[in-house]
DNA sequence: ATTATCTATAGATCTATAGATAATGC
DNA sequence: ATTATCTATAGATCTATAGATAATGC
């Protein structure tokens, strides 16, 4: 059953691939190895050839979200560079992330737990928290570089506390009016069309 | 060893307020049960008799928890009443509350993994959630009602965010930077003194 | 007599390892 | 010969229960 070297490593692939989906979806503790295995088509035993330990499957696995969901912010800067923090900030507050942190951004999935953990997977959650805040300073505006960062901080901290209170009140209509109201305090000053 | 019937309450409440500070220490899937009884002083086989699940006992002291910091802002706002919402936001974007998640906003100790749970601990956590933008309410400004209700929402986005981010970068002088500016950008419109 | 607590353990779950198997790669 | 995967299991942990113990409360 043993496979060839490219194939091995595309298993791996496919182990954190999922594994950033499944730890997203329900959390570092309820990731189990041997349900992962089990999604990823393999038996639980083949796991620790791969990977150290679970731990080091979440470090990696962590690390690996951040990177998608980073490559997903800039694909959306680059398809409207003239208003990218409103195509940020827009599909960020969207339905469709708070129904699905799956695929969604990793801070808003693991915020409370993940810095719990220290070690490997903390040090892989913080420098992801900080690109999150980084990535968004070339889009915002203040009178020094030092106003853009921490204009960028409120903005980072906005979007995910209100994905996550979306996430927590269990009501459709409560969670839209949490999204809505996020968006229109970020995006406020930032208004081209109207000049209220 | 058995004990009256006023002793046997005031344990179940020892009980209860251990597991509040306890699950916005270290999280649900954390918190055992015989860890907690230990703490309290008892076996851990004495706890079904107070609770009748470890489901039951998460549930009750989310509400708990709850109850604990919503009387905490109560107190906050008869401090200062015209001074209500800095206060509020001043206690809740502090560094006392960054590194004290056992003692502080139960939202912020558990937004990503409680609405996992969900059953009676997600519900309870709903509701805590609700709370937190209820009670901003009154203390905002805004053109009516559904404005003010609006402004409640981004407010407490932003709070929530701005710890939940200040914990998990995991650098003081950083979470420092977050908190400060998430407070700068809510209070910005409530400015007294200076009429900038 | 009732019941709060304790002792002991059942039962389930999860990480990790050991040894066997079978295909790759030299 | 090496190694990716599988089978089986050790070892730890955790929730929950059963039965014993001893003090309360009628």
């Amino acid at each position: 059953m043993r496979k060839s070297r490219d194939e091995t490593a595309a298993t791996r692939e496919r182990i954190l691939a999922r594994a950033a989906e499944m730890v997203r979806r329900g959390g570092i503790e309820t990731l189990g190895v041997a349900d992962l295995m089990q999604e990823v088509g393999l038996t639980h035993g083949g796991f620790y050839r791969h990977f150290k330990s679970k731990e080091d499957l979440v470090a990696a696995a962590v690390a690996r979200a951040f990177a998608e969901s980073g490559e997903g912010m800039r694909r959306r800067v680059a398809a409207d560079p003239a208003r990218a923090l409103e195509r940020i900030v827009t599909s960020y507050l969207s339905e469709a992330h708070r129904r699905d942190p799956a695929h969604g951004c990793t801070v808003a999935a693991l915020a409370t737990e993940a810095p719990r953990h220290g070690g490997d997977v903390g040090a892989a959650f913080a420098r992801g928290a900080r690109g999150l805040i980084e990535r968004l300073v070339p889009h915002v505006h203040g009178a020094d570089a030092a106003a853009r960062h921490d204009e960028a901080r409120a903005i980072a901290a906005t979007m995910l506390g209100a994905i996550a209170l979306a996430r927590a009140v269990d009501d459709p209509a409560e969670a839209r009016a949490i999204l809505t109201a996020a968006k229109a305090k970020i995006l406020e000053p930032y208004a081209m069309g109207a000049a209220v």
